[in-house]
DNA sequence: TATAGTGTATTAGGTAAGTAATACACAGAT
DNA sequence: ATCTGTGTATTACTTACCTAATACACTATA
């Protein structure tokens, strides 16, 4: 459940407690239920402030991946499965937007987006040693 | 040659115009040796101040897209070919890898990011008005 | 040298974002 | 009630970024 803040990447800190929340939930790690390490914990474990590690919770649960209980702490959502296919859409999404610009910006073909699409989908597949989907 | 800015897209003025006259330049719309309109008319054309024009113009130069000639004005600087489409290469080949590692992180079937890229793809085209290859 | 055309260095104002200090509110246990 | 543990609303400081106003420097030409 550890994780690292990196203070010279130019990336917000909340940005990257979001970030690596969000994954840890996305990809099981973090289970419905589990509790989060506790705004102090957290802030005193990454040398910020509460108040930024607060505002990080606020967006997870603005995004309904946890829930608060007041006055004892902030806790993984029970997502319907659903739900969680929707955010991860967003994400990949958000993803994709990135290539696609890149893409237009220098005027290359769809064609030759999707072959590198396809080239770099099965390395990485095959470097992990997964056989599904 | 002409190209739009839009004052309320929250994209920085300079980027607008970094992005729009670096495309022209890759997809060949720009050749080298063009002169790029002249910090004066396009802030005149464009309304904003001849600052902005000249930082967007700067940028571009950092990136050895444009060489300045003082005094006379800035013209598109004369790439070797097999590097712009090595610079092309490289930079959709980090966009793209972002792309695949969310995917696959979250187990997202190969065809099912490709369809995303399709639809995001076209309909950024259409934004734009884009009706090349 | 004067003039008119280039681009820009310097400076400053406005805005937004990120972070932090403080004080506060809620829950549970004693 | 009180104490200790939760999270946070409010406020303010700092920094960065974008844009603009002004004055300046270089080049060509006459």
């Amino acid at each position: 459940m550890l994780f690292e803040i990196d203070h010279h990447s130019g990336v917000p800190i909340y940005q990257q407690i979001i970030r690596q929340i969000r994954r840890q939930i996305m990809t099981g790690c973090l289970k419905a239920g589990d509790q989060l390490e506790t705004v102090r914990d957290l802030s005193a474990r990454l040398k910020v402030n509460p108040m930024t590690i607060s505002k990080a919770y606020s967006f997870l649960e603005a995004e309904k991946l946890v829930e608060r209980k007041r006055g004892i702490g902030l806790f993984v959502a029970d997502i319907e499965q659903n739900q969680k296919e929707q955010t991860k859409d967003r994400l990949l999404d958000d993803a994709v937007n990135i290539a696609v610009i890149a893409a237009i910006q220098f005027g290359i073909s769809e064609n030759k987006v999707i072959e590198l699409f396809i080239k770099q989908y099965r390395e990485y597949r095959s470097q992990i040693g997964d056989r599904n989907g």
